[in-house]
DNA sequence: CCTACCGATCGGTAGG
DNA sequence: CCTACCGATCGGTAGG
């Protein structure tokens, strides 16, 4: 038996924290079950990881670099609606437990200490939310877009995605292209029959 | 000083443990800080509730009574468009707290032992999401709405509607009329300028 | 990274 | 027997 490399050994420990926050939340597991799972004592989680906290920001600070580089890639697209299109997409593709880290990071960010928490939030909103406001602005600001307030269309955009955040074993089990068709043609076409 | 009726202290302790629910998840909160709150001794409220499941779910089945209430009184309006707008407005018009817990019964219900939640969630399916369902269906069928699957149309409403569940705190600084409107003309118009 | 622990606090219950 | 609790403490487990 050789040991795992460092690196390898705290990526397997981040993958089945990634797995077990999904599953129950931030309080639902304790440090004890994560070393048990990534089959090392929970001092050497310690070793890895300063505290039950940087532990759950590692796993949202690495999915928000991806949200980061999923909207850099979109913005390229030639309007707002094909913009927003390639970045729905984007999430509705990622693994199901990847997808599910977006519902820790609106919900469970909650329960880190105010410090890191606001430095986290500010992060988010800089390299996430503040992009999708910026689609959306322009979308308006091009006559491609009704007039509506960016700051609220990005949360209802966010909504309407949430419900399928989940492990997939919940919702999801619709066909994939059916939900980002249907979520697409919602928030741009809206669900009433045009007269 | 006279003690409290017993079905006061009941909704004393529904009020305090809502609160401290809803600011930091079921096992956020320690059967002591409820007890602390509602003024009373930890085994005091173990007389009102058999476990903390009890009083958790106590709180979802009280909540969900209103839901029922509101889609039945908003079913008797004319179309698809009018029931919806009814509910929508129902639930940005409760206090916030009141919001809150449909926040905790989609999210922090799977902390309950498997029993209960399923119960729980048969029960919220056929008193609310079935009938939402139904609505969407019938305005379908009417030719009001756009052929879309009522599964996934109503899973995109409450979508929307979750961002706007929070505490009042974080977000829902916006007017409640400019949220309302906006979320109805995305529903059911889309964001896209017709042409 | 482990074994061996800590101060404190967890949900739940005893007798009165 | 009942109600509406109380002070104290149970066996286990939390993060560190």
């Amino acid at each position: 038996m050789t040991a795992l490399d460092p690196a390898d050994q705290r990526e397997r420990i981040l993958e089945e924290a990634t797995r077990l926050f999904v599953a129950r939340g931030y309080h639902g597991i304790a440090m004890r079950e994560i070393a048990e799972a990534a089959g090392i004592s929970k001092a050497g989680l310690y070793y890895h990881f300063k505290d039950k906290e940087d532990l759950f920001l590692a796993i949202l600070g690495s999915n928000l670099s991806q949200l980061a580089q999923l909207v850099r890639q979109a913005r390229q697209a030639p309007s707002a609606r094909a913009q927003i299109e390639q970045i729905v997409r984007g999430l509705l593709d990622q693994p199901p437990n990847q997808r599910a880290i977006n519902r820790l990071a609106t919900h469970e960010i909650a329960h880190v200490s105010p410090e890191r928490r606001a430095a986290f939030v500010q992060l988010y909103q800089q390299q996430f939310i503040d992009q999708l406001q910026a689609i959306l602005h322009d979308g308006v600001r091009r006559g491609e877009l009704r007039p509506v307030d960016p700051h609220i269309a990005v949360w209802l955009l966010l909504g309407m995605l949430y419900p399928f955040f989940g492990t997939g074993q919940q919702r999801g089990g619709e066909p994939h292209e059916q939900v980002l068709s249907t979520l697409l043609t919602t928030l741009f076409d809206g669900l009433a029959v045009p007269e």
